[in-house]
DNA sequence: CCGATTTCGGTACATATGTACCACCCATTG
DNA sequence: CAATGGGTGGTACATATGTACCGAAATCGG
């Protein structure tokens, strides 16, 4: 479907919508990751990837050598965003906040918007575990929320902030694929603000 | 490669290893579980199903409608072990044993032997996420795990055994998670007891 | 302005894939 | 024993897919 947009005289949109050079790459690569929330690794094809991209087939492969480096390439994106906005999230709070609630919310934001990058983060993932070449970019995602929520609940009393963080996060992680599977959406702030006071109390 | 085993005479394998009825179904099954840990569940193709079970490939189209039904059936499979597995486990425990440590180690047993199924349940957690047929088996899955490990913190004195099972269970999901992205191999248990007891006591 | 280099985009092609088809085997039943 | 029907397995085929190729357009250094 979509026959490589013919000409599109007037109508239609401007064409000039679309992205040359190095652009072309992250529309690419965009596209990637809204597939891989909508339908799964396996459709992610350089048909598919074209078409939602808008682009034409030959730029996938001008762009990625291959389709391997497609998805690596779309995990580090991924990655680099989500790590971006996690530090800004706690950067721009104010210094009265409760750090456990934040570093929760932190953690929680991305569900609001868009469930579909939930999906892609956790599947993207579970490729990692298959594909070596990703576990470096899972290390370091997992490391930055580490660092991150570490030093948050060091700030809230902690003794041992690094443990404390990782069975945290790893409690929020398994919660939110939980929902995702199964299709509920319970409030998952209040357990984990529960859990949270628990461990740093605990200490 | 194997082209269907032409004849092997004497040498071989015996030839009657070849399941024939239901037995083929579930032998189909158990390949694409194989086949999803090893490669994802892009890599579930009939043909490489039928070429892991060592069975015709019309095989997989006489016991599955389709791709899609031979994967949900693999997930209905799955989960119908593990719950059968975490119920044995339990109740074969001594009444003597810690209900927290009990639960735990019922939560992580599946680590040891196959790694590879983690991969696959998570995998198929995932699928279950974008296909609404898979739900119902998803919610299954983890209303039997949080039914086990809520008597048993109830045992142990929990206060709200079904939040703290809640609690629990995620975390151990969210660590088994990041073990298998990033390769590490920590210790998973001691962790898991402290935040046991945290919840608990804090109760 | 010009040549070179990068980027673009249409197309071709060998291979993989889902699935249908059909002839055969074999146990059960009447 | 014949018929019947579920099970088995080889094969065909239309379509999807990864990727190579190559000429045209854009961009840039001089």
């Amino acid at each position: 479907m979509v026959p490589s947009t013919p000409i599109a005289p007037t109508t239609g949109k401007p064409d000039q919508a679309r992205p040359r050079g190095a652009a072309r790459r992250e529309a690419l690569l965009d596209a990637v990751l809204l597939i891989v929330a909508e339908s799964g690794t396996d459709a992610v094809t350089h048909r598919r990837v074209a078409e939602v991209a808008e682009l034409p087939l030959a730029s996938t492969t001008y762009w990625f050598k291959s389709k391997e480096h497609l998805l690596t390439a779309a995990l580090e994106l991924a990655a680099k965003r989500d790590i971006a906005r996690l530090r800004d999230d706690v950067a721009s709070a104010p210094d009265s906040a409760d750090p456990v609630v934040l570093a929760i919310d932190a953690i929680l934001t991305p569900t609001e918007p868009v469930r579909t990058s939930l999906i892609t983060t956790y599947a993207l993932l579970l490729e990692a575990a298959r594909r070596p070449a990703l576990r470096a970019v899972a290390e370091d995602w997992t490391q930055a929320y580490l660092d991150t929520i570490g030093a948050l609940l060091e700030r809230a009393g902690s003794s041992q902030p690094h443990d404390d963080a990782e069975l945290l996060l790893a409690a929020a992680d398994g919660l939110l694929i939980t929902q995702l599977a199964t299709g509920h959406d319970a409030d998952l702030q209040a357990p984990l603000v529960r859990l949270g006071r628990s461990l740093v109390g605990t200490s």
